[in-house]
DNA sequence: GCTATTGTATTTGTTATTCTTATACAACAC
DNA sequence: GTGTTGTATAAGAATAACAAATACAATAGC
């Protein structure tokens, strides 16, 4: 018997719902109706009356929902006692990140997750894609901070942000008129610009292309770079526009260096957005503090500038979203 | 995480060894490996120190091996505590058998069952191999007694007894002399006999072609039939020999209307015999009457004619046995 | 009663996982 | 060293788990 199943059953009681325990373990509706009939079958018992709406626990219900719970807890404590004496003290919540993750946004979250948990530490590295994932499949990592998360393999992604991309031009630029909430360019506005952008194979590039491609824009490059820094380097030479996530060019509008100028998508495509994820090792426990971080990245979603996160999405969601 | 990886793990710590909790599983020696390392990489911690020999469990593997025991026996309870339930008082053993396991042996059996556990009872029901894989998927039987069993799909079998097989005469055929222990037919023997068998398509009928074909031997089919009580029958009318299993001719050996005698095979070949099984749905809790029952039928199984099982067999012998 | 609504079950095809078989490897014994 | 025994690993086959789509069931509203 899956234990994982135990606790779906238990949030079906709890719940009253099929559909909100699946949500809760994020599995689909279906997976935890099966879940729970698999148990049925096993004990060879009807947990619960579905003649009736909405549905009761039958007195074998009851009795293994009562020991089932106590049961996980148990479980569950027995693994925390597991971890904690493997690091007997303090914990250290390591995380990988990608180096356009706006490290001034990280930081003031460190800040409230060292004093909500004393004692805890958070270690912050900035690395390429692909070094965060191999750091998190090496336990190097408890986390990490990627974009167009890939969920296949041993990765659970957790959609996190969802960045609306805009174009940065210089100060001179004549899309530089256009700059502030309300104005703002559409997509065939760019076509001939010199455009500075991605790595081809990088899944922003890929993304991008696609946008311009079903708006039927053509634009002219001239430098391809695999990180941010020098994009934008480039853009503050001169050497042309680009499109990059609104929130990593805040110090250099700040500075007067760059102008961001919102990119408008037609009205039936979707806007241009990348979104962030944050990944961890699959069917992997993870230590209480590094859950506490997930949780506090994860809460305020919604002050950001454009996040719109399910409380508990369901796996599909989940997966879209990470895309 | 899987209940039955955590009983893994305890039956390996409690036999100091990977393989013997794998026998007692019924799984393969390298299931039980993997099932470990599997928890082990959840918890993220090592849990057995392979690096001396014979190995030893760590601090942490000392911990969860105490948590996991006591998890497991009260998740056995709670299993238990809603049999009782929902079969207050009395348990009942459901049987499904096909037709030719000897009623007799049966019938000791049950006695015997139903002294040591008193208060249960047991109801046999005897018919066509197909009702019985049918009854047991539709729950209403909790065993099955077949011949051949064919472990695909929802069913476990457990080998229960080999039947030699044997060649059915009248007491006046020239076979009859050869009759006894030590004497009996070589294969070759039975060229251009009469031969009564059993219908094509039935697993014994395949077997025993089999055995012909690998001895070369040609017989005369003069009659076919798809149980053999009707086998017997027409033997016992003349109208050829048949190969039985030995341990259904006792009745009519004993009335002197048939006659045994031993069907030898070649010094490399196998015998021929036919195994029976007892099969149940996979993945069923078995209340604890029924599981007495399979413990009574298995236990004397040396005290049979032929019969010879490992105490605890490896899945894949298991499986072999069988076919 | 009849239909709409809401929430759960089923079916089906796909993806993951678990398992076994075969083989490699490690620790110890001699 | 070399052999022996017991465990790990790799590869492929067999299962199981899952999600998407759809069917179904119990009620509510009419």
């Amino acid at each position: 018997m899956h234990l994982e199943s135990l606790g779906i059953f238990c949030d079906v009681v709890r719940h009253q719902s099929f559909s909100r325990a699946a949500a809760v373990h994020s599995v689909s509706q279906s997976a935890a109706s099966q879940a729970v009939r698999q148990i049925e079958q096993r004990l060879g018992a009807q947990l619960i009356d579905r003649s009736t709406r909405p549905w009761r626990l039958t007195p074998e219900g009851k009795l293994f929902f009562q020991g089932c719970q106590e049961i996980l807890e148990r479980y569950h404590e027995l693994e925390d006692a597991v971890q904690r004496r493997q690091h007997p003290s303090g914990y250290t919540v390591r995380v990988a990140s990608i180096y356009s993750v706006p490290l001034h946004d990280l930081s003031g979250y460190v800040e409230r997750f060292q004093s909500l948990v004393p004692g805890a530490t958070v270690d912050i590295a900035y690395m390429h894609p692909d070094q965060v994932y191999e750091r998190i499949l090496n336990d190097q990592s408890d986390l990490g901070l990627i974009s167009f998360a890939n969920p296949g393999r041993g990765f659970t992604a957790i959609p996190w942000q969802r960045q609306t991309m805009a174009v940065a031009c210089p100060p001179g630029h004549r899309f530089a008129r256009l700059a502030g909430e309300q104005r703002g360019v559409l997509p065939q506005d760019l076509a001939g610009e010199s455009f500075v952008t991605f790595d081809r194979g990088l899944p922003v590039r890929r993304q991008i292309d696609r946008f311009l491609r079903k708006h039927d824009v053509d634009m002219t490059v001239v430098a391809e770079f695999d990180n941010i820094e020098n994009i934008k380097q480039a853009v503050e030479d001169g050497a042309g526009v680009a499109i990059l996530p609104a929130p990593t060019l805040r110090q250099e509008v700040r500075r007067h260096a760059l102008v961001t100028v919102p990119l408008r998508a037609a009205a039936d495509g979707a806007p241009l957005v990348r979104p962030l994820s944050i990944v961890h090792r699959r069917k992997r426990r993870l230590n209480p503090a590094v859950t506490e971080f997930i949780k506090l990245l994860c809460a305020d979603d919604d002050t950001r500038d454009t996040a719109q996160r399910t409380p508990a999405p369901t796996a599909p969601a989940a997966r879209e979203a990470a895309r």
